[in-house]
DNA sequence: TCAACAGTTTAAAACAATTCTAAACTGGAA
DNA sequence: TTCCAGTTTAGAATTGTTTTAAACTGTTGA
């Protein structure tokens, strides 16, 4: 049997993540299980990538921002296989994307329902729980459409 | 007395508005209050791009939109200047910037509190009166940042 | 085991939207 | 009129992203 990049199996790692720091534990099965979801093959460049988004708590992230990312983690990957990434993760509902300005596009690990608060001019995304928003009589969409999503982001500013 | 470019004073349009097309009229008088109220020198460019965005119903334009509209309209005016205008006017409230996607920037005629469809791929955008979507609950901001806006941007395609 | 091929990655160029620069111009005060 | 701060402009530069076409690699099935 080839070993992989770190001589360990997948199975391994996944079946000995019981105790101690509860968040980030088995890395890379589940990266791999996270490409096997959506159908991707696990190449190297992807795997490192799932594992840079993945791993750890939820955050907003851009592509410049995730490729220097990869560079930290000596991982070589080119900044078009950062936006292919990027792109298949979203299509494939890994990710979710937030635009909050012309030319600033955040890529968000949480997929699940949630706003936000734009912090400007630091250009941060906070996120708001979905329950301390409440969006009660949305309107119909303009015919011959269908309503895909409801974006809410409350700018805020530091006076 | 020198004439404008129509031969026409300012306040003779102003006051015989009183019938017919009332949607649109005096739209000499009302770029230049307009101009006056922010405290922007009326240049040249400045009106005419105030008349083409002011006069007529609301709309959501970007710059090169506005920039082959003063083209058509023989209304010689550099890009740059476009995008000057468009962010001076935005400052002082005249407009409003209505972020779509990255790299896609519209600027809004309706400076009221409403909401926007977002069609796709169309990149088409259609106001929500602010009646018809009820925001009950908002989450207080990080703190240290103080609420700027809130915009609702409902994502819809044609299937 | 390995050839074959579809899927993937990549450097580099291209692209689109926007901003910057530095020089020319102009509205309006005095 | 003169003068100057404010304005406009062509063109270059920047930014973020996409495209291209060639090289590479995971997977498959003989
Ligand atoms: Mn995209
Ligand atoms: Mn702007
Ligand atoms: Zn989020
Ligand atoms: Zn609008």
């Amino acid at each position: 049997m080839p070993d992989d990049q770190t001589g360990k199996t997948v199975t391994d790692r996944t079946l000995q993540a019981t105790d101690s720091t509860p968040v980030v534990q088995r890395p890379y099965a589940d990266a791999l299980s996270r490409l096997k979801q959506v159908g991707l093959r696990p190449t190297r460049q992807r795997m490192a990538l799932a594992k840079l988004l993945f791993d750890g708590g939820d955050q907003h992230i851009t592509a410049e921002n995730l490729h220097g990312m990869a560079r930290k983690a000596a991982v070589k990957v080119s900044l078009a296989t950062v936006y292919n990434t990027l792109h298949q993760f979203t299509d494939s509902g890994l990710l979710r994307e937030v635009v909050v300005g012309p030319g600033r596009s955040y890529f968000d690990t949480n997929t699940h329902d949630h706003h936000h608060f734009y912090v400007e001019p630091a250009g941060e995304l906070v996120d708001i729980p979905v329950d301390s928003v409440e969006l009660s009589r949305l309107p119909t969409p303009p015919d011959g459409t269908v309503m895909d999503r409801v974006d809410v982001i409350i700018r805020v500013t530091r006076p």
